[in-house]
DNA sequence: GTTAGTTACGTAATCGTTTACGTAAATATA
DNA sequence: TATATTTACGTAAACGATTACGTAACTAAC
């Protein structure tokens, strides 16, 4: 955008009239002669103005630009999280700086900085799984810029947040577990992070407890990654114990495809002799033999969600008004496929 | 960013000296003297001074900004293209403005608009498949802001481009399927986008036609969407007609799992009696059952290359220097699953 | 017809930083 | 000692737009 662009002072010259004359025609300001504008208007249409950006954002120390941080796109779930952002944010004005930390703190942190750089409006983040020191977004808030927890949270941070119910999802999920009349129901979790994983762990001795079925320490499993690989060996390591469960209920989607692979190798009917559910219902998940049952998160609304508070808060704090810190929990629902599909 | 945050006056002000000193001081330029440097940088480092960049790049007229428009986020060959747009932009310290079309036309006319108004220094796009006029292109360009064409691109405008080689992908699948003994190999190919589709389609016949196995026409199908539901509805269709294939070569992998899908179902074998291949390799191609053979392309090379040739070319344009449009052609390579393992 | 109010401008200042230019003091050279 | 050169600053202008303020000219009111 460089070259001889044209400025307000090339119209204003033409016109032989001052520069902030053709500023307040240009902006339907009142103070204003009808006719004046008229011409401006004209002239502008004709030479092609277009209003310098960059004079602009720096006359109002804005950009209009929301940052966002993730830990990986390469995932289902935060790759309908943008997308929800970007649609949401086009509509209300701003433009959407990414960023990826690849779960990786240092690098999270440089993408703070280098937001810092691009001076965005607010920040959308999702935590990496390594943070846990965030004076860097504290700074970020100290310097008027708002901060939007997402998914990834913590309670060292005062922002609003944006979560959905684990909790309940796993509860749900290992509800309907339940309702096939599975007795013996394992979990894989994940160890890594502060809250999903414990929250959808929590759903899950929860509902057993709740039905009447006694919590079995030897039927959770931790693994590190959740990955596709230690889903795998993790259930084998199950399979190979004396209680044998009649269902697993895994904290991925990819844990769970790793266990399905597991059962079947070991001759194992899916879902009548062990019945699998996953967590995040991953577009993976719905090709895999048999399609896995999951837990849909409203990951695209979460998005939405997220602009729609981050402008809020922007407004809010040009205005010098005071924010008030929620958190939004968002509902889940079952996906039921054939993983869990028919009774024993 | 707003409030009162330190400035260079403040720090002229509390040292007595002038702001230009300050300036010189904190950007290590010659004209200034080593005892004043110190105290300017001790000041700076206590007051915890950070530059404003609204005021820098309104001076420069640069904003460090890479505008990228792709059709889909959700879409794993996009999001490696975007991870390694990312992550090679932050080593050349640009930010990323993402921006995704959703495949209309009037999205993405309206994204580059935005972009303009965010004033960014260049443009990575991968065109919307009902992008047929480029002007909205043409006019950044005018304005000198540099555009790189990556995957989806077009002859209409002179720029830069990045593709991977889709014929060879298709002709190395082809071949692949012809090694296996496979002799009426059939081809679903899609019908929107003026490169990839054709390119691949181009590179099964050629195959075909280098191994002497003759081109029949009844064995290629076209629809519209390449998705999973047209895959599977096209391998019915072709399966109900006289002369049924012992391979097919789909234009994408969710084609492919549609067909996988199909052909399970009319109890054949794969790939005894019909091999199946696709391309792309998405990531749910390695859960399918059985696992899908498929053409891996350079996703995350391809994003680092655009962001290579993008900064090159914003400094050749702010340094007035002309730019020579290249096309990159980047190398595809087999991933060979069960979907074509083993000979019949 | 005088006063009050309104309209439609222009002037000047401002946002924070950088850079071209000028110059006094210090140093080097003849 | 007189002149040339270097050093280390300060002053002013610039980037492009917006906004507070002042005011001349015109209109309305009594």
């Amino acid at each position: 955008m460089s070259k001889h662009n044209i400025r307000l002072k090339d119209i204003a010259e033409e016109l032989g009239i001052s520069i902030p004359s053709v500023s307040r025609a240009l902006n339907n300001k009142p103070d204003i002669g009808i006719e004046t504008k008229k011409k401006v208007f004209e002239l502008a249409e004709k030479l092609n103005y277009q209003r310098n950006q960059f004079a602009i954002n720096f006359k109002n120390q804005q950009s209009f630009i929301i940052g966002v941080i993730i830990p990986q796109i390469v995932h289902h779930f935060f790759s309908n999280v943008i997308s929800g952002i970007i649609n949401e944010a086009e509509k209300r004005g701003y433009s959407i700086m990414l960023f990826q930390s690849n779960e990786s703190f240092e690098s999270e942190l440089k993408g703070v900085e280098t937001f810092q750089k691009s001076m965005i409006d607010g920040l959308i983040i999702s935590l990496s799984d390594n943070t846990n020191d965030v004076s860097h977004l504290k700074y970020l808030q100290e310097h008027n810029v708002p901060v939007i927890l997402i998914d990834k949270i913590t309670d060292e941070l005062t922002s609003a947040k944006i979560i959905c119910d684990d909790f309940k999802g796993a509860y749900f999920a290992t509800e309907h577990l339940i309702s096939l009349g599975k007795k013996k129901i394992a979990h894989i979790t994940g160890s890594l992070n502060p809250y999903t994983t414990k929250e959808r762990y929590r759903g899950y001795k929860s509902a057993l407890k709740d039905y009447g079925l006694g919590f079995n320490e030897k039927l959770v499993k931790k693994c590190n990654l959740v990955s596709r690989e230690e889903g795998y060996t993790t259930t084998l390591a199950l399979l190979a114990e004396n209680e044998i469960p009649d269902a697993i209920f895994c904290a991925t989607d990819p844990t769970a495809i790793g266990a399905i692979k597991a059962i079947k190798e070991k001759g194992l009917r899916i879902p009548f002799d062990i019945a699998v559910m996953g967590f995040s219902d991953w577009k993976m998940s719905s090709v895999v033999e048999p399609p896995l049952s999951s837990v849909s998160q409203p990951d695209y609304e979460m998005g939405k969600k997220a602009v729609e508070l981050i402008t809020e808060e922007i407004h809010l704090t040009r205005a010098n008004k005071p924010i008030k810190y929620e958190t939004f929990v968002m509902e889940t629902s079952l996906v039921i496929r054939e993983s869990t599909m028919g009774k024993r």
